[in-house]
DNA sequence: ACTACTCTCCTACAGTTGTAGTATAATAGC
DNA sequence: GCTATTATACTACAACTGTAGGAGAGTAGT
């Protein structure tokens, strides 16, 4: 499954939260972050501060201070990072086998006739390419 | 997504490793699941048994002495530990949209003609489910 | 100039996870 | 009966994670 170009640490729970916000709107201070948190995350203004200076150690963020506040940018971008949980989380949980997990999700959710169209268009695709 | 008979607190990453092997083997004493652990894993003989102890207390396994010997028991079954997981994975990681998940693996895995034969099965009984 | 606000930076601390050593008890071999 | 082996129970400890308080600096209003 494709290659993550970094080597960073993987993201826990509640850096997840974080850095889902931040992709979805690029540039953020720590109190839009805060701001934008549903209510079963809310936490301190500094926990929010804190977790996004562990996520530039980390190597996800980059810092960049305009007058007085920081902005935080992310440095790689969701697909890649999604791609490395995916496969990790694949590996732990269904022994390496991607289709293991389709099997798994496919009775278990509830897919929306369009969802079904969509999968089927994406079954035919990968049908083709191996000819 | 289904359901979760008991609120237990998720697995971490070796307790994964170590709990595979028992569901796939059942009884298993702490000498036996060290034994079977695949050489990146290897670890101590009493890191193990730490790990054992603390999957008693987080109520996956179940112990029994015979004799000396401690043999360890499943007391959840492994779908629906998964089934949890999967659901915390895909709401963390795809904002709780399973075929978002599976929009990303399709294109990104390798499916045999034969997965691509049974999940076609699965949409048609989706499909027919929803009527 | 004083006050209130708000930001950063630094420090703290408990819980969880990864890892294993040590003391002690039973057992098997000689 | 002594020795080597092996299992358990207990203890330890560093890193990472979740959570936040306090000190100090800049800024806006009065």
């Amino acid at each position: 499954m494709g290659h993550r170009q970094k080597n960073l640490e993987p993201l826990s729970k509640f850096e997840w939260t974080i850095m889902n916000r931040i992709w979805e709107k690029s540039r953020q201070t720590a109190r839009e972050v805060m701001e934008a948190l549903p209510v079963e995350h809310r936490r301190a203004y500094t926990t929010i501060q804190t977790y996004l200076e562990r996520l530039v150690e980390k190597g996800y963020l980059q810092k960049e201070k305009l007058g007085l506040v920081n902005f935080y940018t992310a440095t790689v971008n969701r697909s890649s990072v999604v791609e490395g949980a995916t496969s990790h989380f694949v590996n732990q949980v269904f022994g390496g086998s991607a289709s293991r997990l389709a099997a798994f999700l496919l009775p278990n959710i509830n897919l929306q006739p369009e969802d079904i169209l969509v999968i089927r268009q994406m079954l035919k695709e990968a049908e083709d390419q191996n000819g």
